[in-house]
DNA sequence: GAGATAAAGGAAAAAAATTATCTTTTATAT
DNA sequence: ATATAAAAGATAATTTTTTTCCTTTATCTC
């Protein structure tokens, strides 16, 4: 029994070999689209359907298991849930970093004058990343 | 010759009377969904189809005509180009507003040891708007 | 550990979203 | 006014996502 099989009882999740490898992935490469979710899976599992990958990606945002991260210009990818942190992602290459941004101290500098009660917030940079620059 | 006219032109786009009046709801709601775009542009041309929606959002987003919010948990919505904001979404009613966020001041104080070169951010806040509280 | 059961997987189909094709119409430059 | 490139309309095709139905399995209980 790996780490990950009571994490995913915690959240209510079936711990399935399935959801075993999609677990791996996820924590392997910590952001990754569906089209590459499937494609990894299908090396572990060769009849997999893309219908059970989507099954499971959509149980896992409802059990808060994973997060989805919605990106400019792109597809969306998936992660882990972890601590509360914003996003780099490379302009070139695609790739997305995680980064912890100060939101307690933006929203004490942003002039919030609609009376707007500010819960959460999603934070996506852009640019060229270390690798890309070189 | 209303004054979107000149605009459209300016970014390369033919002034065609679907395009003014899909400029027109995008300047009458602010953000709009691409359901919502084609609801409203039933109404001025019964016979228009989602396809001629989509290929005009997608040739005005290439022309930096328009630009697509994407938010959490939610569909992408549409806007006219202005100058650079933030969003605020509701997670009541949905509803979208514009916000101006000092990103000059969060980059200062976001620990970038990853030497990442941030170029743009993209900022969506949730909440409760100011109507949905009461 | 064996049996019961609710949930998950597989396969295929269906539905929804998006893009492409081809012909007709039209905005705009000349 | 005309020529022309681009856009609209009408489908059709693709792609993406969800659903259905049947089989398999993880897990709970004994």
């Amino acid at each position: 029994m790996n780490n990950y099989t009571e994490l995913l009882r915690q959240h209510n999740l079936k711990a399935t070999p399935q959801r075993l490898a999609i677990t791996d992935i996820l924590n392997m490469h910590g952001h990754v689209s569906i089209e590459f979710l499937y494609e990894q899976m299908l090396n572990k599992f060769n009849s997999i359907s893309l219908a059970t990958i989507y099954k499971n990606i959509n149980i896992m945002l409802e059990n808060a298991f994973v997060q989805e991260v919605k990106i400019p210009h792109s597809k969306s990818v998936y992660e882990l849930t972890k601590e509360v942190h914003s996003h780099l992602v490379c302009d070139n290459c695609g790739a997305v970093q995680d980064i912890t941004v100060p939101i307690h101290t933006i929203l004490e500098q942003t002039d919030n004058t609609q009376e707007f009660e500010i819960k959460s917030a999603s934070v996506v940079f852009t640019g060229i990343c270390k690798e890309c620059k070189n």
